[in-house]
DNA sequence: AAATCGAGCAACCGCATTTGT
DNA sequence: TACAAATGCGGTTGCTCGATT
């Protein structure tokens, strides 16, 4: 049994959007605002999935899009954060406004990885090409593993977690492969009694958490402000790189 | 002028995650 | 808690258009 399609394929139109839909769209969103985009479609009058609307409306519609090239500043964020988070998208752009992560993955893959090529970085590890591929020991942040978990392998061995397979990664050897990576904090094992999380996780130079440091000091992710309350440990997890570490899910990065 | 090639980008697909019951 | 539905994300495809032969 596989899973039901997302609509009624034979009813539905595909390919480029036409200005008439398009305006639709516009319309609808204009005057009952976004959400329940499988109903949408219906209610606006267009023949197409909701899956298809939210990709136009996001990518091409909404008000607020920038457009245009990218400039030298926009390149380097992404470059840094792309470092930092791999290819996580909708990461990267929700930390460029006005950018989608459609727009942002395309700009990769056709300019950014060439102009890295041509500085002669990989694209994937952001380590120079002519280094020697790496050994089952060592980590990047960057390096493109498949989907989700060993990602986040990385960043529990950042954090001095061993892992059983890998028992020699440590938080020094990414900060090798991440020079931008500021890992100068004080990692301590989840069994310790510490109860000061300003000065113990989750705080790079200057007492500012990681998520203040890609610029999300008002997030719900930003573990400067919460003060005594806010401490993760008290469950048993660190709050490191605005993550709850016993689930060490950093997609809660993202900011809307 | 026609054919070919490659870059750029819009859109689709399938899977993962979240949300609701 | 389990399941289904809805939504979101990232990889990939395929079309368009300009450059080159």
């Amino acid at each position: 049994m596989g899973r039901s399609p997302c609509c009624e394929k034979a009813h539905t139109n595909k390919g480029a959007w036409t200005k008439e839909e398009d305006e639709r769209l516009i319309a609808y969103i204009r005057a009952h605002g976004e959400g329940c985009w499988r109903s949408l479609p219906k209610a606006a009058g267009l023949l197409r999935c909701g899956k298809s609307c939210r990709l136009r409306w996001i990518n091409y519609l909404r008000p607020d899009l920038k457009r245009g090239n990218f400039t030298e500043e926009e390149d380097e964020l992404i470059i840094k954060l792309h470092s930092l988070l791999g290819n996580k998208w909708s990461l990267i752009a929700g930390r460029l406004p006005g950018r989608t992560d459609n727009e942002i993955k395309n700009y990769w893959n056709t300019h950014i990885r060439r102009k890295l090529l041509n500085r002669g970085i990989d694209p994937a590890t952001h380590r120079p090409l002519n280094e020697p591929a790496q050994d089952a020991t060592t980590i990047s942040f960057a390096a493109a593993p498949s989907k989700q978990e060993p990602r986040d392998d990385a960043i529990a061995a950042a954090l001095g977690y061993k892992n059983e397979n890998n028992p020699t990664t440590t938080a020094a050897t990414v900060q090798e492969k991440c020079p931008d990576l500021n890992l100068e904090l004080r990692i301590s094992p989840p069994c310790q009694q510490q109860h000061q999380p300003d000065a113990s996780m989750g705080m790079v130079e200057g007492n500012h958490c990681f998520a203040c440091s890609l610029g999300l000091q008002n997030s719900k992710e930003c573990s400067c402000r919460r003060g005594a309350s806010g401490g993760s440990s008290a469950h048993g997890g660190y709050d490191f790189l605005g993550l709850k570490t016993s689930v060490l899910d950093f997609r809660t990065l993202e900011m809307k």
